[in-house]
RNA sequence: GGGGCCGUAGUCUAGUUUGGUCUAGGAUGCAUGCCUGGGGCGCAUGUGAUCCCGGGUUCAAAUCCCGGCGGCCCCA
C-alpha cells in the first residue's frame, strides 16, 4: 500500500484566486457560468454546505431570541429615499424595476440593496407602546447591488444570494447598545463553530454603514494575505427611527423614538469557510457543515464485490443510526484511488476504506481529511472512532487556522514598515494612529490599503505613541490591510 | 475613476502576431467494450465546437476593425 502524502497548500497559498475558482467549479459548489454578471448558481452539493451554514446562523440567532421573518424584495423609491445618508451611499448601486410589462410604473421599485427601508416602515406600524419592545427579527434573503468593480464569485457579486440581516428596535440607547454587543457575541459564536478565525474592529467613521452611528466588523485573512469582511454589526441610534417615524409611548404618556441595531452576514462567510480550511486536494470542511461526514469506499475484487459492498452498507447504516451523514461510494468501474480524490475534493472529513482483507480481519481503514493520516481500527468500534476523529479534525482546523491568521497579524511603527509588511506577507498590520479622518484617508491612499478600524473591546494600545502617518499624538491602534 | 489582458467541445488548451495549410489539433471528461481494482489503472472504439453575440472589411475571417455581453488582472 502506497502511503498517502500529506496534503500540500502550495496552489492554495500561491494562486489563491485560481485555486478558489477551480475548487468551486470542480466539486462543484457554485456555478459561475450563469449569463448575468455577478450572479451564480448554488449546486446541490454547494447548497448543502450553504444550508449547514445558514442552519448555524439560525440556531445562534434564535438561541438569543431572534425570530425569522420574510419581507418583500421590492422597495418603493420614496421609502428607499427616506434616510438621506443611507440613500446617498446606495443610489449608484440600486437596480430599479421601472416597468410592468410595457407600461412605465408610477412608482419605481428598487430591488433591495439591504432591507432597512423595507422593514422599518413596518416597525412604524408594529410599534406603539413600550410593551411592543424589543423587536428582534432576522431574514435570510437575496439582495442586489450594481457592483461596478470586477465581480468575484461569492465575494463581490451583484446578487448576494445569501444575506442574513437582523434588525432590532429597543426602548433605550443602553439596551440597543447592549444588543450590538450581543450581536457581536452571536457572530463570534457562528464563526467559531465554522472554525473561521477573525478580528473584530470598529470601522473608521468614513467607512461605517450608511445611516449608522458606528459599525463593528469581522475580518478574516485569506490565503493570499488579503482581508475579507465576513460580518458587520451596526448601532443605528435613532437615525432611522426619526426618518421612518418609529415611536413608542412611554409610561409618562410622552413619545420616544426607538433605538436600533442591525447586523449582517452574507455568503462571503461561505467563501471564507471554503478558503481558510482548503488545501491543494480541495475542500476541507468542519464536521458540522460537511454535507458528507464519512465517505465509505468499498475495495472490491472480482468475485468478492457483493460481500464487500454489502458490508459497507451495513457500516453505513450503523453510522447513520449514530447520527453521521454518510455515503457508500459504490460506483462500479471507478477505481478506489479515484474515489479517494473525489471525497477529498469534496471535503469529507473522514473516509473509511473497507476491503476483503478488512473483512477477514474485522478491521477498517480510517482516513482523516486534514492530514490524510490512515489508521486501522476494529470495525465494531467505527462509530466511536469516527466520532473521535471528527472532534480531533475540528479542533485541528480551529487551531491551525487560528495560528495561520495569528502569524499574519503584525505590528509596525512607521508607514514604511506597514508597506513592507503588506507587500511581503500581507495580512493585517496594527499601528498607532491619531484618529483623524484626513490622516486616515491619506494613509489609505499612500499604502493602497484599507483601514479596517480600531480593535473592538481590546483597550487602546496606541496610547502614548506617535501616529505613524502625521506624527501627531496617537491615542489608538488601527488595523490596516489590503482587502477584498 | 484610469489602464491592460482574455472569450475555441462539459472543462482546460493549441491555432490569432503574418487572413487561405483549420474539413479547427491536443488533453481531460462523457459513452460502450475488454482488462482492472488498498492512491486519479490500461487499451480500443465512439461522442462532443453557432471558434461569445451582432455588424463591418475581404475573393476568403477563429484570425483584421467597430459595438455589445461575459470573465480576469493592474494602477489611483
Amino acid at each position: 500500500m502506497e502511503m498517502p502524502k500529506s496534503p500540500e497548500r502550495k496552489v492554495w497559498s500561491e494562486s489563491y484566486s485560481e485555486w478558489f475558482h477551480k475548487v468551486i467549479a470542480e466539486v462543484p459548489v457554485y456555478d459561475t457560468r450563469y449569463p448575468v454578471k455577478g450572479t451564480g448558481v448554488w449546486t446541490p452539493f454547494g447548497f448543502k454546505i450553504r444550508k449547514g451554514v445558514t442552519q448555524i446562523i439560525r440556531e445562534e440567532l434564535e438561541r438569543k431570541g431572534h425570530e425569522e421573518v420574510l419581507f418583500p424584495l421590492l422597495i418603493p423609491d420614496y421609502m428607499l429615499n427616506k434616510e438621506s445618508e443611507h440613500i446617498k451611499s446606495f443610489e449608484e448601486e440600486v437596480f430599479w424595476v421601472t416597468h410592468g410589462g410595457t407600461s412605465p410604473l408610477d412608482v419605481k421599485l428598487a430591488l433591495r440593496p439591504t432591507s432597512e427601508t423595507a422593514i422599518y416602515p413596518m416597525f412604524q406600524l408594529w410599534i406603539n407602546a413600550y410593551s411592543d419592545l424589543p423587536i428582534k427579527i432576522f431574514q435570510i434573503v437575496n439582495i442586489f447591488r450594481y457592483e461596478t468593480k470586477a465581480t468575484r464569485p461569492m465575494i463581490r457579486v451583484r446578487e448576494v444570494s445569501t444575506f442574513k440581516e437582523a434588525h432590532t428596535a429597543h426602548a433605550t440607547k443602553e439596551e440597543a447598545e447592549g444588543q450590538v454587543r450581543e450581536g457581536v457575541e452571536i457572530y463570534s459564536r457562528i464563526f467559531e463553530r465554522l472554525r473561521i478565525p477573525f478580528v473584530r474592529s470598529v470601522r473608521p467613521d468614513w467607512d461605517k454603514f450608511p445611516g449608522a452611528e458606528y459599525s463593528i466588523a469581522f475580518d478574516t485573512v485569506l490565503s493570499d494575505g488579503k482581508a475579507l469582511q465576513i460580518g458587520t454589526v451596526h448601532f443605528l441610534g435613532q437615525g432611522f427611527a426619526k426618518a421612518f417615524d418609529i415611536k413608542y409611548m412611554k409610561s409618562d404618556g410622552g413619545y420616544e423614538y426607538v433605538w436600533q441595531a442591525c447586523y449582517g452576514i452574507s455568503e462571503r462567510v461561505i467563501a471564507a469557510l471554503i478558503s481558510v480550511h482548503g488545501d491543494d486536494q480541495g475542500l476541507v470542511l468542519p464536521s458540522e457543515v460537511a454535507p458528507v461526514q464519512v465517505a465509505i469506499i468499498p475495495i472490491v475484487y472480482k468475485g468478492k464485490e457483493e460481500r464487500v459492498v454489502k458490508r459497507c452498507h451495513e457500516v453505513k447504516d450503523e453510522l447513520a443510526r449514530s447520527g453521521f451523514r454518510t455515503v457508500v461510494d459504490d460506483r462500479e468501474e471507478v477505481t478506489p484511488g479515484s474515489k479517494y480524490f473525489t471525497w477529498e475534493l469534496r471535503g469529507a472529513p473522514v473516509r473509511i476504506e473497507l476491503g476483503p482483507r478488512d473483512l477477514e480481519a474485522g478491521t477498517a481503514v480510517l482516513v482523516r481529511r486534514d492530514t490524510l493520516q490512515k489508521t486501522v481500527v476494529k470495525v465494531t468500534s467505527l462509530s466511536e472512532e469516527a466520532e473521535k476523529l471528527l472532534a480531533s479534525i475540528d479542533a485541528h482546523l480551529g487551531g491551525r487556522e487560528e495560528k495561520w491568521m495569528g502569524e499574519r497579524i503584525s505590528r509596525a511603527s512607521t508607514v514604511e514598515d506597514v508597506r513592507k509588511t503588506l507587500e511581503e506577507k500581507g495580512g493585517i498590520v496594527e499601528a498607532p494612529w491619531c484618529g483623524s479622518r484626513g490622516c486616515g484617508e491619506e494613509l489609505e491612499v499612500k499604502l493602497d490599503a484599507r483601514i479596517l478600524g480600531v480593535p473592538y473591546n481590546e483597550g487602546s494600545a496606541g496610547e502614548g505613541h506617535t501616529c505613524i502617518n502625521c506624527d501627531g499624538k496617537a491615542d489608538r491602534t488601527i488595523r490596516i490591510a489590503r482587502s477584498y
